[in-house]
DNA sequence: GCGATCGGTTGAAACGTTTCAACCCCAACG
DNA sequence: CGTTGGGGTTGAAACGTTTCAACCGATCGC
């Protein structure tokens, strides 16, 4: 910038006026600075400008686990929106591990991100408050904080289980079990007590899983659709033999092969809905502190039908 | 860090010294610093640290897009190698758009990444060498680039296609199409060469797509599944109508009810591999100027089968 | 014709680090 | 006992911007 400042014979006040418009320049200067930042192939250094600026138009992107294509559609649609308004996108992987959250929590926050949206949180974490106390904005999707800086976008849970269960019933299901995603990533979602209180209005219980379950409904798609492949390749049809319920309804859902019955979450609307209430807390200098909720309902496909008769 | 320096009654060297132990601290006072900073919950100024030093610690990493499996493998063992080491990954999308490519690649370039990382590279893209001519380093996947300066890691797809036109012509096929991605996205990769020239050295030739082809080759397994799901839905059963050979072998081609064939790229390798050289290259200070080719291999699968009897 | 105003421009001070020459003190060495 | 050397510490310059008070003419209104 000094070698652009020089090379047109003006200060570099005026090349930064020039670059931002940020007070009048005459046409002659403005040309002459836009001509040497040409020749020089001059680019902008953005590190200083965060630095003098205090602010990084950078948004943090939390993730645990980006291969899930419902994160990684709120993640993509995040990275979009951000782009529009020349924010750059730091993502950062969990592994749906709060050691490596909070490490990563941790290196976003001394990178000074303007603000942070978790397309998921895992349990019970206290990240987002250490986030928020620093004043940076956070946006969490599906799941309800107790804090009320943050920024929340979820669905109605109890009323897509309301709909999952009466779909169930009305097939003749009365064993019903949920599937938790695998193993040891004990997410906070509601999903699990939503499916239960629905069952409960029927005066229904959840069965543990493999219980001579007839109906499963998993955390997921990803997961059901394991769930589905493991099932069959034990010999037991889907739906002929269980029923299998998803939740997020992926693009793959509606493959004629696959055909999951599963709960629709609008992830684009919800990411770029993340993106835009971080992006205009960042804007305001304010916390997103606000809540929506987003519509979820059943799509009923092949994966659910009739209960297999007992005995 | 001066509140910290003052807290602590020593001067700001000093304190830089503590955290990076540059040079040798007594004891004690590295004890007092250390106490400042927790009670003053002081985190590092990346932004200022990253100017000074002239390095962000910054990788750089441009995807089509996030959602093909094969690309978001790439990315994700890039953003786990890179975390390792103190690195974080700025993700910039083109959505298939070389407008939107050079647009965020001259983002990355503002914001000073110290080294980008391509999992694949649209059409007859110049952006590269940008990169290059400023002394970044870049890492491309799948794709031969010119520049000699460049870091590639491709897959020797004339292998590949060898292998699938064998097995398909094992199968009896003689019409076979290739497929390319849905229309627009007119990728550089060479797989629709490979293939034709596997078919010619068996004295074929591809088919136009859809004209009396018995099977498809696919330019990756997104597409491959998608034109799965469309044949089937206009009644040409896969593989008695017509076989499908897919690219990559995302998890989901081995699932029961898709059971893809298709030729297999170690993605996860890939990645981490691409990290690897552009890492080792920004700590040598060069650029990655090397070239490595994976294997990959025919899995077959149940979407191959028998070529359909003439007439 | 005089002060106020305004378009255009400058210079220097910050932003929060790292780095490095320089300094101080004390132990060890010849 | 004077020198050397090294552990420990300091101060200031630099990194590449933005911002802002201040300045300079010239035009304007009265």
């Amino acid at each position: 910038m000094l070698d652009v400042a020089r090379r047109s014979g003006v200060s570099l006040g005026t090349v930064s006026n020039v670059l931002h418009s940020t007070a009048p320049v005459s046409e002659a200067t403005r040309l002459r600075v836009l001509a040497a930042i040409e020749e020089l192939g001059y680019r902008q250094n953005e590190v200083a400008r965060s630095l003098k600026r205090r602010s990084t138009r950078t948004l943090g992107v939390v993730i645990p686990d980006a291969l899930n294509p419902f994160h990684a559609t709120v993640a993509l649609q995040v990275e979009r929106r951000a782009h529009r308004d020349g924010f750059a996108v730091l993502v950062a992987e969990t592994e749906n591990d709060p050691a490596t959250e909070s490490a990563q929590v941790r290196a976003l926050v001394g990178r000074r991100v303007d603000g942070v949206i978790f397309p998921a949180v895992t349990a019970g974490s206290t990240i987002p408050s250490e986030l928020l106390d620093r004043g940076v904005p956070v946006v969490v999707v599906s799941f309800e904080g107790a804090d009320p800086r943050l920024g929340v976008i979820a669905v109605d849970e109890y009323a897509a289980m309301e709909q999952v269960v009466e779909h169930l019933t009305g097939l003749g299901h009365e064993r019903i079990a949920f599937a938790h995603s695998g193993a040891h990533e004990e997410s906070v979602d509601r999903r699990p007590d939503a499916l239960a209180a629905a069952l409960r209005r029927r005066g229904l219980q959840p069965v543990p899983h493999d219980d001579g379950a007839t109906a499963v409904c998993c955390t997921n798609d990803v997961i059901a659709m394991a769930l589905m492949d493991r099932l069959e390749r034990n010999g037991r049809r889907v739906p002929e033999a269980v029923s299998v319920v998803g939740f997020d309804d992926i693009p793959l859902a509606s493959h004629r092969r696959i055909d999951l019955t599963t709960v629709r979450q609008p992830a684009e609307e919800m990411g770029l809905l993340a993106a835009e209430m971080a992006l205009s807390a960042i804007a305001a200098g304010e916390h997103a502190a606000r809540s929506v909720v987003m519509p979820a309902e059943l799509v009923a496909r092949g994966s659910t039908g009739l209960a297999p008769r007992d005995g």
